[in-house]
DNA sequence: CCCTGATTCGC
DNA sequence: GCGAATCAGG
């Protein structure tokens, strides 16, 4: 691609901006984050502040805001239960089996988190973030899930599930308790 | 490993 | 002038 004046404007604009090579590169189109970088110090334009370049990126704050999923300890809670009734042996044997068996059975259920949302623009997205849609196209708080998608897959696990199983299907998904 | 900008140097 | 390769760093 070619430096036109327009492209070279736009360069400036974004840099002065703070916006990183990357992202410009990704905005011009058809050039590398090398090439931007490049093209900044023929221009002789200010390079970043104080070296390292690393200013409040959308990945950092992201780290702050979004919580680790967390497993309840369910194996705790049936354990405490069957302790409480420790009085017939018989008895207390049959329903040790049958809160077993429920445990078995919602603990993949309940492991299913809903992610919080980034809210990354279009331009935003990179080859492993969630490039799930949200909100209408048409106005303009729409965004893009932008959460991490495992291995450079397209969606995050969450929107993963939702994007390839059958809507009839999506019950298994939801806790059941 | 992901990312950042900086520099070099063959084209 | 251009930008891929490489370097240095968070």
């Amino acid at each position: 691609m070619n430096w036109t004046d327009e492209r070279v404007e736009k360069l400036k604009r974004l840099w002065s901006e703070g916006l990183s090579a990357s992202q410009i590169a990704a905005q011009l189109g058809g050039v590398s984050r090398n090439a931007v970088i490049g093209k900044v110090h023929r221009l002789s334009l200010p390079g970043r502040a104080k070296a390292g370049g690393t200013v409040a990126t959308n990945r950092s704050a992201a780290k702050r805001t979004t919580s680790a999923p967390r497993a309840p300890n369910y194996a705790s809670r049936v354990a405490t239960r069957t302790v409480a009734r420790a009085v017939g042996a018989t008895v207390m044997k049959e329903e040790v089996e049958i809160e077993h068996f429920e445990e078995m059975e919602y603990v993949p259920a309940a492991n299913v988190v809903v992610p919080i949302s980034r809210r990354l623009a279009l331009t935003e997205l990179t080859e492993r973030t969630c490039k799930w849609p949200v909100g209408d196209p048409l106005k303009d708080d729409f965004h893009f899930c932008g959460c991490e998608s495992p291995d450079s897959s397209p969606y995050c696990s969450y929107h993963a599930r939702l994007a390839y199983q059958p809507v009839h299907d999506r019950r298994r998904t939801t806790v059941r308790v």
